[in-house]
DNA sequence: TAATAGATTTAGATTTATTCTAACTTTTAC
DNA sequence: GTAAAAGTTAGAATAAATCTAAATCTATTA
């Protein structure tokens, strides 16, 4: 655990929303400019491979890392891009039934218009 | 529909798999040595947004594409990367229902180890 | 405390997938 | 038959992520 490991585990559990690697460079260049976008990845990686944060895939844009590692899925806002957790409990098992081998798990976002997007239409 | 729109959507028609970019690309130059990579990307995108092909996003590789445009899901094997096509027609509404919100679509990847790869183990 | 091995970080080059640009070619419309 | 529009081509450009090699930090042993 260094101490640019511990900046980026800061950024991630004090931020409210899903960052992208770039996103979590630059935050952590505030407090520590001498950081490299290298070690930014290495260590989302190493965090990532360890369980301790979670890597969300992006259609089509940069992956996103979170603090939360409770198995939860995601939603995207079609006009915005931002990402929300939902929790599905059911589906694994759903899917396991449904595919009828086992499965190791599975990657689901949902396209939706989220609350603040949909006021604005 | 030019020569070069018939000739990629005959490749992927006669395709039995999923074809990245770069495979369409490889197979369309033995028959049109004259033919661009970005050709190729126009008329993926284009065929994609008129609806007449698939685009498959791939986690941590590259988009592939298929002629089917039935809605279905991905089954993607851990091992071999190959994907398989499967349907889960009660699964948009359940989300629907489970989401409590419209959506418009969602993306789903299951993983799982497909048949040929199970049996070498 | 000094030497050293191992791990980590840094800066920058590299890779991969994809898109952009500008010149050229083909097609279409008049 | 010519002009405009659409499409293609080659190669440059971009973005996300990884790799490399040198430098630095950390822990351990002497």
């Amino acid at each position: 655990m260094t101490k640019q490991r511990e900046l980026i585990l800061q950024i991630l559990t004090h931020s409210d929303r899903h960052l992208t690697a770039d996103e979590v460079f630059f935050l952590a260049k505030l407090q520590m400019p001498s950081i490299a976008m290298a070690t930014v990845y290495n260590n989302l990686n190493a965090m990532t491979d360890a369980g301790m944060i979670n890597r969300v895939h992006v259609d089509g844009s940069a992956d996103c890392f979170e603090k939360d590692t409770d198995p939860h899925d995601h939603l995207r806002c079609t006009t915005c891009g931002k990402l929300a957790n939902v929790s599905l409990p059911w589906l694994k098992d759903r899917l396991h039934q449904a595919v009828g081998t086992d499965i190791s798990g599975y990657d689901l976002t949902v396209h939706y218009i989220c609350p603040e997007c949909r006021k604005k239409i």
